[in-house]
Parts: structure tokens; C-alpha cells; sequence
DNA sequence: AAGTGGTCTAGACCACTAT
DNA sequence: TAGTGGTCTAGACCACTTT
């Protein structure tokens, strides 16, 4: 059994070098994983206790509760007060999609631009009004902008900004035609935090026709809405992707390294 | 200024209660995280050393780090050896859809029930045979499931298994009718790893049907790969999800309480 | 009662950054 | 040199579970 060979073989290959320069909670932690993912503890099994791993690897109490908690926090294993560390079993819930991934895609491709395409100030209508807390025809200043990937149009993005003199302007809103700008958004500090939704959505013509797509075409539509420090909705946008330039990936389970 | 109004009342409001059940470090991390809310500190500002939040709240120096490696988690500030501890700003990139979320909505919707539509033994062809490492011909197990929420359908799901004597059967995925089978995947523990991606699509007519939307119709389309422990492919498939029945959601920078 | 994980202490030493 | 975060020690005490 394919199994009980690598048991066999690896066993003594399990230790924690002190002159490493990792530390010694991180090299036990990846340890552990990597006899799970041998198949040395399966899904359901018990590891040794903190005790035993604390003899076993001679290190100190806590060095061996932060390598169990950084497996916990990976969902690899989970804890039991009173009764012991158990390995997980393949679980799909403990999936999350990061768009850091996407950020940094678009990074990687140096040839990634920001075009502003319209900006000016817009009266609310009803929708702007009630996302960003205003009365109908409040003025709000509208943003449009198109990112290009290699010269081909990726994404586009629509935004409206609270517009009022009592407030600190978002000047460095407006000033956002860098990929930098549009991912790190809180570049005035004014903004405390923001709730996002990501949906599957048909492109309307206006949107396929900026991204060059034939109709009927799918997208991604990212949403946002920011609150400043005081809790005030300051800016709802979103932004809509090409299917065919993004998608999202993730990995779930025992991965070999971290 | 609302910012500093808030500041001065709640000032003397920042302590750790030693008999609380809240554990001293949770405490901490919650507390400094609502001074970051309440404008105490804002983006980009230091916060005290761990020296001086050690002598303010009289704590240990390892429950003041687990404090900060909490906040360090949650991107709400973050460290630099040598300098000090940071308020973060707003940052897109830091934000990640969790599945969990999409699991606990149709859990709590007790009228969830799964279908088994089609079960069956088919011929690998060339898409299927490259994604198990199968040869073009091999035996594969089909599954086709409906996934009913409130009597109306949500999304359904294709599945190929390897389908060889020589392996472990799947069984149990056979027989998962059941919501949680179709998420706690790994029931037969012999389930390592797995690898997802989610996109957006247009329904065929086949899904459109049997989802009862109209054409054209857009949809979230989650596609995995399961490992098995000896690193070989054993499952391939994907959910389609009515695009009005599913929204990814999440939020970001600084919340109130954790 | 014995064994488990969970919290916490009061230091030590190191690596890094600034002045 | 002084101050910062990063790691690690060698215990203590507690809460919980099983025997």
C-alpha cells in the first residue's frame, strides 16, 4: 500500500533543525502537516498530545500550541478541550477566494493601465440615494474607468462619491487611474470599512460594447459600498469583469508546503 | 469634530476586565480594534509599543503579541520588526469570499433537500480522462444532483469519480443526497486535497431548464478537482448556481465587534 | 483521578530600525 | 545606543472529558 511505504520510508525524516532560520513553531507546524499528508495521521485520527509533541520535538509549551493553532487556523485540524487534536476531513466550506490573487495577477502584467473614462458631478436619483444615505438630488460626483490588461479591456469600473463641502473630499479618489488606486482605496484614510458582494451577471449592451465582448456575455459584478469614520456610506461602485479575463481559484485541504 | 467628541467620551471606556470569561488577549485585541474604530488611532498612525500596552493594561508581553497577531489576521493593522505596529488603510485586496457563508445560508433554510436526477457508469472522454489522469475509454462514475431550496431550485451539480477496482470505492459519494454530503465531501477520508475555481457563465439550455430560468441566463460556475492521498485525481466536476440565489459577500477593513 | 487543550506569566535573547 | 517587534522558555493554573 502506497501508503505505509512513505510512512516507512520518511519517519525519521521528521525533526526541527534549530540553526534553521525558520522558527521552530512554523517548521513543526509544516512538519505535522506533512506526515498528515503522508497519511502518517488520516482524516479523524488523534495527533500526539501537546505534551508528547513538547517531548518528543523538545520544545516549549507554547511553541507547540502556536504550531497547532497555525494548523487549526488552516483548517487542517481541529481542537477538542479535554479530548485532543484531530485531523480534518476535506471539507468544501472552509474554501475562501481571495482577491488578493486577483491584485495580484493584474500586478504581474506590468501592461496593466487605468483609464479614466468619464468623470463630472451627477444629481442622486433614487438608487445613488439610498446606498450613500443622501436626499434625492444630492450631488454626487460619478466616475468611470477602464482597466486594460495588455491592451485588451478587462474591467470596468462606476463609482459615485458622496459630494458635500462639510466633508473632506476624496480628492485622491478622482486622482485613482493607477491599478494601486483602485485596489487600495482608503488612500485619504477617511475610510473605515466596506461591504462587498460579488454576483454572476449578463452584460448590459453598453457594458459589452466597452469590453469588446459579443452579447450575450457573462460577468463578474463586484459591488462596494464604504463608510467613512463616522459610519456615513461615502462611496458605492462596482465593478464589472470580463468571465473570459478572471477567475477566481483556491485550494482546500492538505496542502504538501505552505 | 464627531472623530474627537467620540474620542474623549469613550476614553476611560478601554479596559480588560480580569474576571470577564473573555479571554485577556481577545479582550485586548478587541479593545484596540475599537479604538481604531472610534478614531483613537487612525490609518497609518503607530500604535503604542508592545512595551507601553503591557504596562497600561498589565498583561504579558505573549498575551500583548497575541493581541496584535489577532488584529495582524484580521488586516486591521499591520507589523514592522523595528518600527513599530501600524493602523492599515482600506484595502480591497484583503478581502475573501468564504464558502462557509453560502453552507450556514442554506443550512438555516431547513427546506433544503438534494436529488439524485442521474447515476451511472460512463466512458471517459478526452475533457474527462485529462482532468482524472484516466486514458481516454476508462470507466468513470457519473452523478447528477439538484439542489432544491424552499421547492425551487438553486443550483445542481455534474460529477465524474475514477471508477476502478482497484481504489477505494467512493461510496459514500454516492449516496450523498444529502446537503451536507455534497459540502463535507471527504466522508470516505480518503479525500486530501482539492483544487476550486469559480467563474461566471451563461446557463446552457440543458441547466437553464432544469433551473427553470429564462435564457440567456447568468450563473456562478464553482468547478473542483479532489485529490486523493496518493496526490491522484479522483473527482471532477461543478456546481451551476442561479445567479438570483447565490451572492458572495464579505466585508472589509475595520469592523465594531469581531 | 488522569489526561487533554486553553490561558497566562515574567522573564530571556535575538533581529531589525532609527539616531 | 535605544527602542521596536519576533521567538522561545519552563513552568503555573484552569476548564473540560473520560475512566
Amino acid at each position: 500500500m502506497k501508503k505505509n511505504e512513505a510512512k516507512g520510508a520518511e519517519e525519521h525524516t521528521y525533526h526541527i533543525d534549530r540553526k534553521s532560520y525558520e522558527p521552530a513553531y512554523s517548521q513543526l507546524a509544516n512538519l505535522l502537516r506533512r506526515q498528515i499528508a503522508d497519511g502518517v495521521f488520516s482524516p479523524g485520527d488523534r495527533l500526539p498530545s501537546e505534551a508528547e509533541l513538547r517531548e518528543r520535538y523538545e520544545v516549549s509549551p507554547m511553541t507547540v500550541r502556536r504550531a497547532i493553532n497555525t494548523l487549526v487556523d488552516q483548517n487542517v485540524v481541529s481542537t477538542m478541550q479535554g479530548l485532543g487534536t484531530f485531523v480534518r476531513r476535506l471539507d468544501l466550506g472552509t474554501a475562501a477566494f481571495h482577491l488578493q490573487n486577483v491584485q495580484n495577477l493584474l500586478s504581474d502584467t506590468a501592461s496593466a493601465t487605468v483609464n479614466l473614462l468619464d468623470a463630472r458631478i451627477v444629481s442622486a436619483d433614487e438608487s445613488i440615494a439610498e446606498r450613500l444615505g443622501l436626499a434625492v438630488g444630492n450631488n454626487t460626483i460619478y466616475l468611470k474607468r477602464l482597466l486594460m490588461v495588455d491592451d485588451e479591456p478587462a474591467f470596468f469600473h462606476r463609482e459615485y462619491l458622496v459630494y458635500d463641502p462639510a466633508r473632506p473630499i476624496v480628492e485622491a479618489e478622482m486622482e485613482a487611474t493607477s491599478l494601486e488606486g483602485l485596489f487600495d482605496i482608503g488612500s485619504s484614510n477617511i475610510l473605515k470599512r466596506g461591504e462587498l458582494t460579488v454576483e454572476a451577471a449578463i452584460m448590459s449592451e453598453e457594458e459589452a460594447h466597452i469590453l469588446q465582448v459579443a452579447l450575450p456575455a457573462a460577468a463578474f459584478r463586484l459591488e462596494h459600498v464604504f463608510f467613512d469614520f463616522d459610519e456615513r456610506p461615502t462611496s458605492w461602485g462596482w465593478f464589472v469583469c470580463r468571465s473570459d479575463r478572471l477567475k477566481l481559484t483556491t485550494n482546500v485541504g492538505i496542502e504538501p508546503e505552505e
